[in-house]
DNA sequence: AGGGTGACGATCA
DNA sequence: ATGATCGCCACCC
C-alpha cells in the first residue's frame, strides 16, 4: 500500500520542524533565525509553512524579526497569551529578545 | 511555463 | 511606527 507521504522530500520541513522543537519553554526564535538554524537561510517564509501543517509544535515561541507577533486578530492574543503563561516578557507589542531570544547550538566545534 | 499564496525580511518614504 | 515594494523560497493549480 501506498505510504501517506505529505511530501516526497520532507527533508527541509522536517529540519525546520526539529529546529522549532528545540526551542525551550520560556524561550522564543524567529522565522528568518529558525530557517538560518535549519540550514535554509532565507526560508523564512517556508518555517511559516512548516508551522501552519504541522500539529504539536510549540508555534508560539516563533515570531517574527525583532520578536513581532505577526498572527493577527485572536491568533495574535492567543500567542501572547501563551508566550506570558511561559514566562515571556514584552516590550510594547513586541517579545524581549534581550532576555528570550534562543540561541540554536552552533556547527562550530571550536566556539573560541 | 505562468500565476498565485504565505504567521517573512530588509528597505524606502 | 506604518504602509508599500521588492527579494526570497517551496508549493499548488
Amino acid at each position: 500500500m501506498k505510504k501517506i507521504m505529505p511530501s516526497p522530500k520532507p527533508n527541509m520541513r522536517e529540519t525546520i520542524m526539529a529546529a522549532i522543537r528545540s526551542i525551550p519553554r520560556g524561550k522564543v526564535s524567529t522565522y528568518g533565525a529558525v530557517a538560518k538554524a535549519a540550514g535554509f537561510p532565507g526560508a523564512a517564509r517556508q518555517v511559516v509553512a512548516a508551522l501552519r501543517g504541522a500539529v504539536g509544535l510549540p508555534w508560539q515561541r516563533v515570531l517574527g524579526a525583532g520578536g513581532a507577533i505577526k498572527l493577527r486578530g485572536d491568533h495574535a492574543f492567543e500567542q501572547r497569551f501563551r508566550l506570558d503563561g511561559e514566562g515571556v516578557t514584552f516590550r510594547g507589542r513586541k517579545v524581549d529578545m534581550k532576555l528570550h531570544e534562543h540561541k540554536f547550538p552552533t556547527s562550530k566545534k571550536k566556539p573560541g
